[in-house]
DNA sequence: GTGAAAGCGCTAACAC
DNA sequence: GTGTTAGCGCTTTCAC
């Protein structure tokens, strides 16, 4: 079942690396024969096949994504978001695109050393930044292309990273509290082996400082980025004698969660408590009430990351960058002075 | 770069066919040669070329998938979520998956062909069934194996598929509303060319028939499953000089631009207007308020449909399958006694 | 039970 | 400008 280039070749009445050239539209060949050669690889239907061509040429059009270790990980908008951005750019630049997942951190290690031993990929782009993190010093090692949305814990200059400047993200959401008059601002994080969270706390931390305002450690939450964590982070925060009257939350999706759990406990959010978030998922403005929060722009961190994985591809030696996506604050009704 | 089968022969003190053989597990290699391969691959670090294997016997271990058409499939969580589903199961045999997106029809149809002819994958799974799909017959046409989750619109009996009953819950649910008194039952679906829209609809017919009500025209409305087309149908349908105290919307993520377009009028949920729908992504009990909608299992979707795969790739003549997941309503607030 | 050799479909020298 | 040839890394007869 199949149609190859020696039929095509046959065919158009040319040699097979003939048909190769065309393929690959080397300009050494014949306006005339190219037209030859292209009419009978229309005519039966020809499809290359990409694991013979990998095979002689060692390039897959390929890149391999790889999500955190998580059974979920999907459930966060987030990642079907940066999803699209890459997509988008690879399905431009006919690249095809493999996802690898698998629920222990092991599991996603094993799937990201059959991808660069296997010759699957050509390069891959990691959707996050754990903290010490094995899979950087592995493709490093490998001098295997790759690029991290996020920032890389170590390396961080030899590592081609897309990031938003989630310090600033952070401090100037938490100033927006401040400047609402509230002074006692919870912090809501995800897992604290992932560089966002951080990153995002020291920006919380930052601006309560340059404020005068105390740092309490009882206001301050990690759980898991879903749901459920969200909920638990509420029930401790809440039981406070002195409970904040605003809470920064790394996560729109947490976000949600905790807004449920404070209705629960009979508080309305504005007006019990203000709430600012991250990320400005599409949901975020369809939330009663809809989010302030700040928007990352998750699309165009995956357009970004597969541009640059591309171009690494292309060129081994192109240098590491770093590409800092701007961010915006969007302002809705989560949050108000405090009265 | 990358150590061969030849490597591992050599270092084993075997011929290379050995090694292939250790690697599918022939039982005609004593184990005592089996155990030295494996030995020597794992000292050696050995991951088999995946292009090699594939040239040589013909079948990768990869699944495609396919989205609809649109550039932002991936935002309704019915994706990511059936993607859940499929990776669970690919991951556990040892499958790999590619997706394949594209904005038109036209190049989704073409990515399909690249991974068909171009040998790219053993199977696909579509994730939507439209009317007429060229995509259904040009798969049975070239004997690929493949499934659909949804209903095909033709050809029902040679298609594996996986569904749900989705005109008997769309009538339940339908049943619901009417069960809680309401008489005017609005309809708001999606995308006419998807089975599942069609089926909905008639099934919300069917119930509004058994119950003697009239189906009236400008009670029914057609728009795309996101967001902005939600908002659109609530502009119309509540304009109407006697419109609806309740609807049934075919997708929880266009219910919750209904809420909020309601909101926009000055319509509370549930008190002014009830709402049901479908799908039960995780999103439907955090909105305010829950969503009484249907479960319909979209995990387990993946799982079915990548289990039908998966066997019929394994033997070509595995007949076609319909796999009718069930459904569960799942109550919560959106819907209430009409007062 | 294991080795030798041919071949999967393509690309990349190397010829001319 | 185009043909010839030798692999890419693996599987699979066919020997022994």
């Amino acid at each position: 079942m199949g149609i190859t280039i020696k039929d095509v070749a046959k065919q158009a009445g040319v040699a097979a690396s003939t048909v190769s050239r065309v393929i690959s539209n080397n300009p050494r060949i014949s306006e005339a024969t190219k037209k030859r050669v292209r009419k009978a690889m229309k005519d039966l239907g020809y499809h290359p096949n990409i694991h013979a061509r990998s095979l002689a040429n060692k390039s897959t059009q390929a890149i391999g994504v790889v999500l955190p270790s998580s059974d979920k990980a999907l459930q966060n908008p987030f990642f079907p978001e940066v999803l699209r951005g890459i997509s988008g750019i690879a399905h431009e630049q006919d690249y095809s695109i493999y996802i690898s997942t698998g629920i222990t951190e092991e599991e996603i290690y094993e799937g990201v050393k059959r991808m660069v031993h296997g010759n699957r990929v050509d390069g891959v782009v990691l959707l996050y930044s754990r903290v010490n993190d094995r899979l950087h010093d592995y493709l490093i090692e490998n001098n295997f292309p790759f690029v991290v949305i996020g920032k890389p814990y170590h390396q961080i200059d030899a590592i081609t990273h897309i990031d938003n400047d989630n310090i600033t993200a952070a401090k100037t959401i938490t100033n927006y509290l401040i400047d609402l008059g509230h002074e006692r601002i919870g912090f809501i994080g995800g897992d604290r082996d992932l560089v966002v969270t951080l990153d995002r706390m020291q920006g919380y931390h930052l601006a309560l400082e340059e404020a005068n305002l105390p740092v309490k450690e009882e206001y301050h939450i990690h759980e898991e980025f879903l749901k459920s964590g969200g909920q638990e982070a509420v029930h401790k925060l809440m039981s406070l004698t002195e409970p904040p009257t605003g809470v920064v939350i790394v996560d729109d999706l947490m976000a949600f969660g905790v807004i449920t759990m404070l209705d629960e406990f009979g508080l309305k959010v504005p007006d019990d408590i203000s709430i600012v978030s991250f990320n400005n998922i599409y949901l975020s403005q369809l939330t009663m009430p809809p989010l302030t929060t700040v928007d990352i722009h998750i699309y165009e961190l995956g357009v970004q990351a597969t541009k640059c994985l591309i171009e690494k591809v292309k060129n081994k030696l192109e240098p590491a960058k770093r590409i800092i996506v701007p961010y915006t604050i969007i302002e809705r009704n989560s949050a108000v002075d405090k009265k």
